[in-house]
DNA sequence: CAGAAATCACACTGTTCGGTGTAGTTTATC
DNA sequence: GATAAACTACACCGAACAGTGTGATTTCTG
């Protein structure tokens, strides 16, 4: 079992520590993911970490905040994600579809095997015990995009009286849709893939907006 | 407490049986839809529908079957609702834009107070014992959908060479943002209301394809 | 080496909950 | 008015599970 080169000298205390903090948190987040937040168990999520249920415990006091901190996590992860494609994908100059395309598939399916967006879609989805919410990221990535689409109404590259809408527009067209027929596969459809989606969504955005 | 007229004439062993089994599926389907499946007690489904636990076992035998058939319920009336709303709304020579506006109305907030499409889905992302899938009437509904778009592009009335990606795209635009704004609702943000949503997404589409 | 932090194994408690068994009660029907 | 279906009240079982207490063990650090 190799290690990184941070953790291999000087384990340290703190430094093991921590790394069974996030191997609790990763367990967790992929059963809360495929089995439900009731449905598991903290045995369980021990067990997959290799951790004793006691350490559990002593690191996050209940299942409710292990959730919260998973949650947590996975939105920063997932906001991190947004801004660099942002950031990367949709600058000016570029060919508008171009941009477009390549910035929906990266949240998309760039970000595999752990595609935040669905993963923290799905968590939301989740009921934990309805006390505590997540104060959430959510709406977060959104903005980001809507702040990117008023620069380029402002630069005359999509025409829109309100870019916040395009935006929702754009997302809905190209993410949710892709999102949702990842969601959907069932053995028995023949899946839409996601490359197909986004060109067709990119294609009649440009024909409202551009 | 009025009975309807059917009711009243001889309640009879039969119909008496047949009025608790709806009301435990009443009871059911609120239950499931605000706490989960999980968290949701044989005993509360019972306590609310006013009937012993074992009626509700000698009826369903057991909890998952319960499930089963709210989500059976839920999904054909659904299907009910969009066949109506595309039989009636979607018709031919009427102007597209007041058609699509009313239709998209019809599914989102004229089924209130229970929009069997945000029922459904919220059910479906519910997680109950993963053995017997509910074999879900799942596209139906976008199904009616796509066959009265192929209709209009027929017609001319809307320029598509694929008429099942612009359904989708028309629901994604109007229906889709509508329902996660509502599901959204929380008390911080103000509220994007429907009307808003879907005049917003129905002038995207025909920019799109008209 | 001594002390302390981190962790583990493990036993244990209290509760919730799905499901069953049963004996008794109401009520439509013949 | 006898019969049987529909239903109720209620006690009960067993399993799963969140969370705790404890004492031992490893392992870094001063």
């Amino acid at each position: 079992m190799p290690r990184t080169i941070a953790e291999a000298q000087t384990p340290g205390r703190r430094r093991r520590s921590e790394g069974k903090k996030t191997a609790i948190l990763d367990a967790a987040e992929a059963l809360f993911l495929t089995e439900g937040y009731d449905r598991t168990s903290v045995d369980a999520v021990a067990a997959r970490a290799g951790v004793s249920k006691r350490t559990v415990y002593d690191h996050f006091g209940d299942k409710e905040t292990v959730f919260l901190r998973v949650v947590e996590r996975v939105g920063e992860s997932l906001l991190a994600t947004v801004r660099a494609a942002v950031d990367e994908e949709l600058t000016s100059g570029r060919d508008l579809g171009t941009a477009l395309t390549a910035f929906a598939h990266r949240i998309v399916d760039r970000t595999f095997p752990s595609p935040d967006y669905l993963t923290f879609r799905r968590l939301q989805a989740q009921q934990s015990p309805a006390g505590k919410q997540p104060v959430t990221v959510r709406d977060r990535p959104e903005q980001l995009l809507e702040e990117r689409f008023a620069g380029l109404a402002a630069e005359g590259a999509i025409h829109a009286e309100n870019p916040a809408v395009a935006a929702r527009h754009f997302t809905a067209l190209t993410i949710t849709l892709a999102l949702q027929a990842a969601l959907d596969q069932r053995e028995d459809l023949p899946p839409r893939d996601s490359a197909r989606i986004i060109a067709d969504g990119v294609a009649a955005f440009l024909r409202a907006y551009a």
